[in-house]
RNA sequence: GCUACCGUGGCUCAGUCGGUAGAGCAGCUGAUUCGUAAUCAGCAGGUCGGGUGUUCGAGUCACCUCGGUAGCUCCA
């Protein structure tokens, strides 16, 4: 006698020993039976087929993640199928879904290359064709091992014998078998839009000591129309690509005599920069920050006291040999700003400070994580230090959040997501201390009605820390603001402050950034906005185009009107018709394009193309006065 | 750092089986003086990322190296 709980709450009796496709197709109906990829039992997905059993049911479909999650690594089954069969002597590892499709590592070789998509793509239709039906099979360990040995798949024996359990699944489909928890679709025609996308190399089991395996990526979803879809997606992305962008509209640069991750600011992004740098500074004094300013390079005593000589030193730069005393660069800030408290004996009465820094640092990343301005080796980042009392961290955390998410609504970032980060098990401070500070977080995070998330045990060995995520105009996650609390530094360097009782204290310290890094948000930037920046950030913010020469006089009127209004303001008299002008401003992504020809002889009224190309006549003051709103009336340039 | 792939004038790209490089755009010069996404003509520009080697001969093959791309690992 099985009890079954639909969602709905309905409770279904059944004496009948059979699968769930049965049950499903006999009592809720036959549509829903042929669309089921798998079944979700007391939270536990299984198979169709897998015998009923009582409890809360619901079934699940392409329409759940979980049904396309399950389909895609039914896709991968079949993906190594295809492989097997086409390149004999492969060795199967793993092949798991992943967030918008699913991979399989094989150890083969043959080199794949994308030139083998096209013959395993064909392979895998013919199987989806088929139609084979996913078949589970429990078998011991030592039958599995003593199968996959026969078989010469040593990397499936391993994982086995790994596992430690005595029984395992295996999967059929056809005549390929695989080792696997499952569940999968009841069969491979449930694999209707695939497509291959990329081969890479990784680590067997991510581990970099281990051997290479080639890795091939591909996707798959329920159906055409959402693979173009996806696949449209990522053409989009491509085209915001702020490389391509960057080079395009000459916004930065690399160069390969300068060094791999160091950013050259053009004169383009250089001024986008600064419009940015100033804002920052503008909202860091209004909101209560005091502007400090440290050198690059610092002793080695200094970084040892600090402790980054000893867990980070990876990540720093060789020392320099001044007078015969070590010297870095520095990778990080703070141990500079805990000096400027050290200068003095401070009263708890001053507290908090807010000392802030666009400080550039210097890391050394790995080659091969160097990606554009999204990693580089040298960056900017807007930093800051609070030091302030234990009953002043709440209230300065709040501060903080408050400030961040004014800052990246002021780059037109609407959506956020945040996350708070704990304890680790490996920790400096007091726990009551951690708790308190963690409870403070929380605190602030509930009252923000923001969406946050706890990341458990995800904290830095010194403290909590909340992230701030920002969602991008193409919907995609980028991680800008920190709040990190620190019980680490004030106690290796031992600051202070008298208390009110006259006895020395402990300060908290706080590090945060806002956009990050400089360099990187300004990447995240240029995404967003596909180049086409906001008027106050755009490089040149109005291009006036003179129809023929005899009309340069009046542009240049123009021209000087804007320029003493305090806008950037780019004046073509080339010999070009207009039509060629108006093309590569428009190209250039510039927000206001205004043509001066006879009809704007006396200046009175001119009309402006906008960026996408409606135009607008405006009196010339008015369009004046409106630039200059909306430019903050040049404050920040 | 590891694996795979890529690297031809400022940019985008062509270059067959190895026989000492070709186009468009941009640039320059000249003509044209023109109303909202490319006017016409001419000129100049590269030794093929760098190095070594194989070869009678290498952009084309091999090795090394630098840079980039996709991932992996890492990211205080």
């Amino acid at each position: 006698m099985f009890e079954v709980i639909l969602p709905d709450g309905n409770k279904i009796e059944s004496e009948i020993s059979e699968n769930w496709l049965s049950f499903i197709k006999r009592e809720i109906g036959e549509s829903l039976a042929r669309a089921a990829v798998a079944v979700s039992i007391n939270d536990r997905l299984v198979d169709v087929t897998a015998e009923v059993e009582s409890g809360n049911m619901s079934v699940i479909t392409m329409k759940n993640p979980e049904g396309v999650a399950i389909m895609r690594h039914s896709a991968s089954h079949i993906m190594a199928d295809a492989v097997q069969k086409l390149f004999p002597g492969t060795k199967v590892t793993i092949g798991p879904s992943i967030e918008n499709g699913f991979y399989y590592d094989f150890d083969s070789p043959h080199r794949f290359s994308v030139d083998d998509f096209e013959a395993i793509e064909k392979k895998m239709s013919e199987i989806v064709k088929g139609r084979y039906p996913f078949m589970r099979k429990v078998v011991t360990k030592e039958a599995a091992i003593e199968l996959f040995t026969k078989m010469g798949e040593n990397y499936k024996v391993e994982i086995i014998e790994d596992l430690g359990e005595p029984f395992v699944s295996l999967y059929y489909h056809g005549d390929f078998v695989d080792l696997c928890r499952g569940p999968h679709v009841p069969n491979t025609g449930f694999v209707k839009a695939f497509k291959l996308m990329s081969v890479a190399g990784a680590y067997w089991r991510g581990d970099e000591n281990k051997s290479m395996l080639q890795r091939i990526y591909a996707t798959a979803f329920p159906n055409k129309e959402s693979l173009d879809e996806y696949l449209k997606m990522l053409e989009e992305a491509k085209e915001r690509d702020h490389r391509k962008i960057g080079a395009d509209l000459d916004l930065f640069a690399f160069s390969e005599n300068v060094g791999g991750g160091l950013v050259l600011w053009t004169p383009n992004g250089g001024i986008v920069r600064t419009v940015i740098e100033n804002f920052w500074r503008k909202q860091h004094v209004r909101n209560g920050y005091n502007l400090v300013f440290t050198p690059h390079i610092g002793r080695s005593l200094l970084w040892e006291t600090s402790g980054h000589l000893g867990f980070y030193k990876d990540g720093m730069y060789n020392p320099m040999d001044i007078d015969g005393e070590d010297y870095y660069v520095k990778p990080m800030n703070c141990p500079f700003h805990v000096m400027l408290y050290k200068r003095k004996k401070w009263s708890y009465r001053e507290f908090p400070f807010r000392w802030a820094e666009l400080g550039t640092v210097y890391r050394y990343e790995k080659s091969g994580t160097l990606n554009g301005l999204k990693r580089v080796r040298g960056f900017t980042q807007d930093d800051a230090h609070l030091f302030c009392r234990l009953d002043q961290l709440e209230d300065e955390i709040k501060r903080v959040l408050d400030f961040s998410l004014f800052m990246l609504k002021s780059f037109e970032f609407e959506s956020f997501k945040l996350f708070l980060s704990t304890r680790p098990k490996e920790y400096v401070g007091e726990i009551e201390v951690w708790n308190r500070a963690e409870s403070a977080l929380k605190d602030v995070l509930e009252a923000s009605g923001l969406p946050w998330e706890i990341q458990e045990g995800d904290g830095a060995f010194y403290g909590p820390k909340i992230d701030i995520n920002i969602t991008d105009s193409i919907g995609r996650l980028w991680q800008l603001s920190t709040v990190q609390v620190d019980f680490n530094l004030p106690e290796r360097f031992d600051i202070s402050y008298t208390g009110e009782d006259g006895q020395e204290h402990r300060p908290i310290m706080l590090h945060r950034a806002l956009l990050g890094s400089i360099e990187r948000f300004f990447g995240v930037l240029i995404e967003h906005f596909k180049g086409a920046f906001p008027m106050w950030l755009a490089p040149v913010q109005v291009a006036v185009l003179p129809v023929s020469e005899k009309h340069i006089e009046t542009a240049d009127k123009l021209l000087q009107k804007l320029v003493a209004t305090g806008i950037r303001v780019k004046l073509d008299d080339r010999n070009e018709k207009v039509g060629y002008k108006i093309r590569e401003w428009s190209v250039q992504k510039v927000p206001y394009i205004v043509v001066i020809g006879d009809n704007e002889a006396d200046l009175k009224t001119i009309t402006v193309r906008k960026r996408g190309g409606e135009q607008e006549t405006f009196a010339t003051e008015d369009f004046l006065s409106k630039l200059n709103s909306e430019n903050f009336n040049g404050v920040y340039y």
